[in-house]
DNA sequence: TCGTTGCGAAACTTTGCCGTATCGAAAACG
DNA sequence: CGTTTTCGATACGGCAAAGTTTCGCAACGA
């Protein structure tokens, strides 16, 4: 083909593209989505003018709204936190806080906001998000209460749909009811009620 | 003015107004508001296509779609269960029942989700769903719970902020997530154990 | 220096909805 | 009968955004 047999650098000629407005749209695109209800109202001219780029810098890179937004939440993906393992109140503890975290953060509400309500209209866009990010937590968190039955620290009668949906639910709807309502007087103890609160209905009698 | 003084009736003259075009009408429209995710997406050349009318029969009676869509959603309001009052555990039970099959229905749920996501862009038809339906609701469960902690059927220290977040957040992340995957099978017992295992943690031990 | 590609800006066509106007038919009244 | 109003249908101008193309300039390698 060409004169050196490159396979790994295709070397592409010409000017690179620019790694700054790469970063510009994406960030654009985050904003933009969280202060959207839904996809349908991003539009790919908003990016651009937000991000201070042409909307052509847009479509060189990406074929439809759908793969932007793919790789713009990939960009909020926080790893599974690490678990002490020490007593399941304490890995609740850990748990949730990240849960009231990222619920009162608007750019990470915005991934679940999307999970929740574009099943219909982007079931792969939804699809993926569930399985890079809800799923593994979820079972994340069953296995967490799974331990503390076999443990004896929870119920051995526990239900674990119900008990799986008593925490996570607790705390979204908690922080979507009261929200930051109170700011943050309380807030370094309010991890803990909430978890004392649930807890007392899962441990054993 | 008239020959006859009539206050009371004033005969509008000439073809009456076809209920049958209004009931379609709102029909369309809550058909509509239910497949989208936002209120945005909700046009009225689509509620005039669905319900087979001219758009000229809507804009006669709404001027606008704020309006039309505040007409719709009064269609759905159930009134406020009555509560026997005997215990908590029965109260919890008749109000998570009516709570689970709610959420459960397409229709009912999208007065929810309007009143969680338009908070911003239509700040008065949200009011206006708080005031008329929400509210009384967290209301009444406030006093069920209060009214149960006086009597001692639950747990003196109680936090009421999070004891109601316990109760409705854990109805609705269940109904969402496990949905109505398990079908309608144990969906009998399915309200009285959510409420057993939420209970388990209010009341004294 | 030259060829290639990316860049931002602007113009363009197309699409969808808005809100209004117009039309002939239909349904009530006197 | 006529009058009045509503009916469904259709067409209109206007607007906003989509997605494409063109343009002159910038940045890289050869």
């Amino acid at each position: 083909m060409t004169t050196t047999d490159e396979t790994r650098a295709p070397r592409p000629a010409g000017r690179p593209r620019s790694a700054k407005a790469e970063k510009a749209i994406i960030e654009a695109t985050l904003d933009l989505i969280s202060e959207s209800v839904s996809l349908s109202e991003l539009s790919i001219e908003a990016v651009a003018a937000r991000a201070g780029v042409g909307k052509t810098t847009i479509y060189r890179r990406w074929s439809s709204k759908e793969d932007l937004v793919v790789d713009a939440l990939a960009v909020l993906k926080s790893p599974l936190p690490p678990l002490a393992g020490r007593s399941v109140r304490e890995d609740l503890i850990t748990c949730l806080e990240i849960m009231r975290r990222e619920a009162s953060d608007t750019r990470s509400r915005c991934v679940m906001n999307i999970a929740m309500n574009e099943a219909e209209r982007h079931p792969r866009l939804v699809e993926r998000i569930l399985r890079a990010t809800v799923r593994p937590r979820q079972e994340a968190m069953r296995a967490l209460l799974q331990r503390g039955v076999e443990t004896g620290e929870l119920r051995a009668d526990l239900d674990l749909p119900i008990a799986m949906a008593m925490v996570v639910g607790t705390v979204m709807w908690y922080v979507k009811t009261a929200g930051s309502g109170e700011a943050g007087a309380d807030s370094e103890t309010l991890t803990e009620r909430l978890v004392d609160h649930i807890l007392a209905g899962l441990v054993p009698r």
